[in-house]
DNA sequence: ATAATAAAAGACTTATGTATCTTTTATTAT
DNA sequence: ATAATAAAAGATACATAAGTCTTTTATTAT
């Protein structure tokens, strides 16, 4: 559905926003780690987000990455757009070119109903949404620990 | 969303089962030039399908292929995880290896429904269903023609 | 100033999906 | 039987995603 790279992105982003602060940054080692996500690939992902301001990064001891409040409130459509981009949300349902609602290919109506609703979903949910839900304990991000 | 060589196999299926029969078959190179499809993938991709039962083909001259009448019947879902699996409908959102119901990621609930949609949409369609929806006139296979 | 730290940047490798080309095998018509 | 036809099968090439490794640059604390 999604690539790794933006399962990734989302993941960390997630995380960061939910560990750190401009006074208390978090590394890409430690990210990695607690994330399950192999750290050099995760240097090149983080290097994006940075480079795109969706996070902070700041070099030398004591530095790593943050969000300013302000990017908590980004959707998460911004960050699968950055990196897969939206052609799996405006393709047709069977690859078709040339589909169109006046041209439809036979899956057209039915699939985009659903379609359109992982868009929207993606669209009006935001970093902070995601944030909450794990602080309020309903959900989680890291994976189990074996116990 | 599904892999280029999914969507090869099903705009196929639904060309063959609606241009061919076993006693007028169907040609890899004109399916090639009709689906616009390169012809030798497009060989592998049948060839695939033949191995899997779902379509019957016969070499020499006169040969090519066709549905049996049986085979209209099967589920879009059928050769969606036979080309790329149903990882797509059973992974979590983000990527977690020990996302459940119990111990959700943030999307869990809401990402559920519309997937859910989708799985079941491919689920109760058939090949027929689509054929159906062709002869009608009510939808299109081939992509538009240069005019 | 210097050493330690941590991200940025670049080069490289591996895996997978997509696509092409050639040879072989099975079938049909002569 | 033989030649023509068309799919099967195998080998190879190309593109992109995923992952690894090394070097450089920016920052901080001593």
């Amino acid at each position: 559905m999604l690539s790794k790279t933006c399962l990734y992105s989302l993941r960390s982003i997630i995380f960061i926003a939910h560990n750190a602060t401009e006074n208390s940054k978090i590394g890409i080692k430690e990210i990695a780690d607690e994330l399950d996500i192999p750290t050099h690939y995760l240097g090149k992902i983080l290097q994006r987000l940075s480079g795109n301001n969706i996070i902070k990064s700041v070099k030398g001891p004591h530095g790593g990455f943050y969000l300013e409040e302000s990017a908590k409130d980004i959707q998460l459509i911004k960050i699968i757009e950055l990196t897969d981009g939206l052609a799996m949300f405006e393709n047709c349902a069977l690859g078709l070119k040339n589909c169109s609602d006046e041209h439809p290919c036979p899956l057209h109506e039915d699939f985009a109903i659903y379609r359109q609703g992982l868009f929207e979903l993606f669209s009006h949910k935001t970093i902070k949404d995601l944030v909450k839900t794990i602080e309020n304990g309903d959900a989680f991000i890291r994976n189990l620990k074996a116990v």
